[in-house]
DNA sequence: ACCGTCACG
DNA sequence: ACGTACGTGACGGTA
């Protein structure tokens, strides 16, 4: 077979790997930074493709190193690398040595001369060389035998490749950087002379040396500055020379390589949650296991009388450990677990899943035995059980890590174990290692009440959300979507005779061709596929063309019927009820986010839209109770900051934004305009947000001073508003979190990122978790408070929808009125602050009868 | 799989 | 000199 030598060169892959996952901002969970790496080893894994029988990772040396020392200012010019960048050089040369792989540093001599050194080596050696860099300073290193891949745009440059994009050999490579200079690489070239106009030079006069001998043919301006620069670029001529002779100390041998050492790195990968890596590497070694935790024994089970005696065995233990992924699993201590088997073969006897998942359900019930699980509410359903014989849930590893480490998603079961027992394989058994493990921690860090008296209760009540369901009327829904599909069929052909050609419309990149080409409308931004084509864009050249109306009336009818019409008609059950999915563990602040369908999104805001809440209609005999916090967020912002004009502007029992123009401004309330009143609005939403002038100017269509004006005179105001969102960044920064009230936390290694955008964001972030997620807490109380007021007192009434700082509950009509009433108090009453929290109450024949 | 867009709080 | 409101999920188009 014919070797191979992949040569990369270590600096420029990981600069460009480092720069590609700026704005990812990937960190572990302590807050370690790993873009670079996630960069770095996915391209590394890819050039292994090449199956190379060679390989070596050249580095510069740390200390600036210079072809010489003399001329250590040219160098020296180069910026130094960022913090977060810093910290991973190490680990990279790390892991790489832990992989079996070459790494190669020369003191004095840069990455690229190492690269040229092994290069030439190769070639006397009878080996191939592929050379990985994005510098296009190794295009000089180019022979029949070296090869570059140029990582820019993953191309694979040879002699001909380089022909024909330069019309130049290899060797002419540093006469052209010689003439134009490289600015990223502080080699001064000649002043005034490019890329173009060295490439003609070199055309005409073949090398440097000839160009600048025939300098004074060369006309104008450019001959005098080649002759009085001639040694200028004689100098950056050798500058950009590429030694092949560096006295590096590793032989060729020493680059032999076996794709099956690398797997050596996985543990190390695995613990910088470089998952997606890791999983790819060969075998290796698992990540070295927690001493505590003793492998489980694994006892398939393939048929009904296995399944019985599983569970024979399992009636004198303490509590039942489950798993749904990939395939039941359950565990009745530490070291044995069983697990549903399809059989060894297709022939071998099988059980149905969901019967084994029945019998499971029934053994728990039969003996009252409480569960510790991985997503609970999933295992639940699959169990089939009713929300009323739910058993005792002692642990939900899901919930738990979620509490600990809400800033990221749950990645699934396996993750976890890997994370928290350094266990490769999992098993239901580990829960029961999990549990004392997660719930030190959860007490540590004073999560205890939260999982304790909120999430796990909580739990229970949306599966019960979710179990019961929605009931939706299909004739409104028919209705609706003939409505809107005709009206928007007939925007269409409006648009088409606009355009004067059929197209796509809602291909924003067809749209764009449309209206910014062919009717030469004026483009505004750009994203960066291509124009922006989205509503705040084209409403401004609206007056422009009619077409443009059309175009944005035309998505609008759309989004209606796609995404919830015709959406929601999927979604629905054979009685017509729709069963959203709550999900307990996603969301950074606290919430809970709804999917499949999401019914947290339910248009309200435009007439249309609203129609859709007509189809969200009660069960037979039922009202429909709609409840609302109102303001929930602006108050809890009024409670946390103990701003006293904020507060007495709620207690004043009036109109919060009019209120707040009036203190603005200035001026009485009775004075206040629509348009100051929008303004406040928006000023206090923009608070919650993380206000800056540039954001609020944007959405209130005004000047970033005068927006700027407004946020000043706000604080002016409201002083205790402002020094709050000051303490706030200032305690995250100190703690490494953001809290709620209740304590909920939010991790924000963002706050110490060295890019600067992402710190902002950190910022804004550490001013608003605290209010969303407070009102994020407490509407879980309250949920939690209605569902168990229901029940206990004997209502047939129950939730069926959350969204955000709003209940609704399907309840017959008779308990109607109790029940607006048991929901007003218990939202009321979750917590006691310096201002009152209020909830409204209001009942209908529809969703769309409830506001 | 990712992007742009847009629905909600 | 630079890019910015916070939190979600679903859709159609495109690569």
């Amino acid at each position: 077979m014919d070797r191979l030598l992949l040569a990369i060169d270590g600096n420029s892959l990981l600069f460009q790997a480092y720069h590609a996952f700026y704005k990812a901002n990937l960190t572990t969970r302590d807050g370690f930074p790993t873009g670079a790496l996630k960069g770095f080893f996915t391209k590394f894994l890819d050039l292994l493709k090449q199956q190379p029988t060679h390989v070596l990772v050249a580095f510069d040396v740390h200390q600036p190193t210079f072809r010489h020392e003399r001329y250590s200012d040219y160098k020296l010019g180069r910026k130094a690398p960022d913090e977060d960048l810093k910290k991973q050089m190490p680990v990279v040369r790390e892991i790489l040595r832990s992989m079996g792989v070459a790494v190669v540093e020369c003191p004095r001599y840069e990455g690229d001369d190492i690269l040229g050194t092994f290069a030439r080596r190769a070639e006397a050696d009878g080996m191939d060389t592929l050379i990985a860099t994005g510098d296009r300073d190794a295009f000089q290193l180019i022979t029949d035998h070296t090869r570059i891949y140029y990582t820019k745009d993953n191309s694979i440059v040879d002699a001909a490749a380089l022909r024909e994009r330069y019309g130049l050999t290899p060797d002419r490579m540093r006469d052209l950087k010689a003439l134009m200079g490289d600015s990223s690489d502080h080699i001064p070239g000649v002043a005034g002379v490019g890329e173009k106009t060295a490439l003609k030079l070199l055309e005409e006069y073949g090398d440097l040396e000839n160009v600048l001998s025939h300098a004074s043919e060369v006309k104008g301006k450019l001959g005098e500055r080649l002759t009085a620069e001639a040694e200028n670029a004689r100098f950056s001529y050798w500058l950009g020379t590429i030694a092949t002779d560096a006295p590096v100390k590793e032989t060729l041998d020493d680059c032999a390589f076996s794709l099956e050492t690398t797997g050596h790195a996985k543990a190390r990968l695995y613990e910088l949650e470089l998952n997606s890596i890791a999983d790819k590497l060969p075998g290796g070694d698992a990540p070295a296991q927690d001493d505590s935790v003793r492998e489980a024994e694994t006892v398939p089970v393939s048929d009904e009388s296995g399944l019985k005696d599983a569970l024979n065995a399992l009636v004198s233990c303490e509590a039942i450990a489950i798993t749904a992924f990939p395939s039941l699993a359950f565990a009745g201590c530490a070291d044995r677990a069983y697990v549903l088997s399809a059989g060894e073969t297709l022939f071998d006897a099988c059980m149905d899943e969901d019967e084994a998942y029945r019998m499971l359900a029934e053994f728990i019930t039969k003996h009252r035995k409480p569960v510790l699980a991985f997503d609970a509410k999933t295992v639940f359903h699959r169990c089939g059980f009713s929300t009323g014989s739910l058993p005792e849930l002692r642990f939900d590893a899901m919930l738990s890590d979620y509490l600990l480490q809400s800033n990221r998603p749950v990645e699934n079961y396996e993750a976890l174990c890997r994370a928290w027992l350094k266990i490769e394989k999992p098993s239901p058994a580990y829960l029961f290692a999990l549990y004392p493990k997660m719930s030190k921690a959860i007490e540590e860090n004073g999560l205890k009440k939260l999982e304790q008296d909120v999430e796990l209760p909580l739990l229970r009540v949306l599966y019960g959300m979710e179990e019961i369901g929605f009931m939706t009327d299909e004739n409104v829904l028919s209705e609706l979507h003939a409505r809107f599909s005709n009206a928007a069929g007939e925007l269409e052909s409006r648009i088409y005779d606009a355009a004067g050609e059929r197209f796509n419309i809602l291909s924003t990149k067809q749209l764009g061709r449309i209206l910014f080409e062919k009717l030469g409308l004026p483009s505004g931004k750009k994203t960066k596929t291509g124009f922006s084509t989205d509503a705040d864009t084209l409403e401004a050249i609206a007056p422009l063309h009619p077409i443009v109306n059309d175009v944005l009336q035309y998505r609008f009818l759309m989004k209606l019927d796609s995404t919830f019409v015709e959406g929601l008609l999927k979604q629905r059950d054979k009685e017509g009820r729709i069963h959203s999915r709550f999900m307990q563990c996603v969301t950074a602040t606290g919430r809970i986010s709804s999917t499949e369908p999401n019914l947290q999104n339910i248009p309200v805001r435009t007439p249309e839209g609203r129609e859709i809440r007509k189809a969200f209609i009660p069960s037979r005999g039922n009202v429909l109770i709609g409840a609302d916090y109102s303001q929930i967020e602006l108050r809890l912002l009024a409670h946390i900051s103990g701003d006293e004009g904020f507060i007495a502007a709620f207690n004043s029992g009036e109109d919060i934004h009019a209120r707040t123009a009036a203190e603005v401004f200035h001026i009485p309330l009775s004075e206040v305009t629509g348009e100051q009143r929008s303004a406040a609005k928006a000023v206090n939403f923009g608070i919650v947000y993380g206000i800056s002038d540039f954001g609020l100017a944007r959405n209130l269509g005004v000047s970033v001073q005068t927006a700027a004006g407004y946020i000043r005179r706000y604080f002016e105001r409201y002083p205790k508003v402002q020094a709050y969102l000051k303490e706030s960044v200032a305690r995250a920064k100190e703690r490494g979190y953001a809290e709620t009230l209740f304590e909920r936390k939010r991790p924000l290694p963002e706050l110490s990122a060295s890019n600067y955008n992402v710190r902002q964001f950190g910022e804004r972030v550490a001013m608003n978790m605290p209010i969303q997620g407070t009102a994020a807490d407490i509407i879980k109380i309250a949920m939690v408070h209605v569902d168990r007021a229901l029940r206990e007192g004997g209502f047939r009434a129950r939730l069926v929808l959350q969204i955000h700082d709003e209940l609704i509950v399907d309840t017959p009509r008779e308990e109607a009125d109790a029940v607006m009433y048991l929901m007003q108090n218990a939202m009321e009453g979750v917590a006691d602050l310096s201002v009152r929290l209020v909830a409204e109450a209001k009942c209908g024949e529809s969703w769309y009868e409830t506001k």
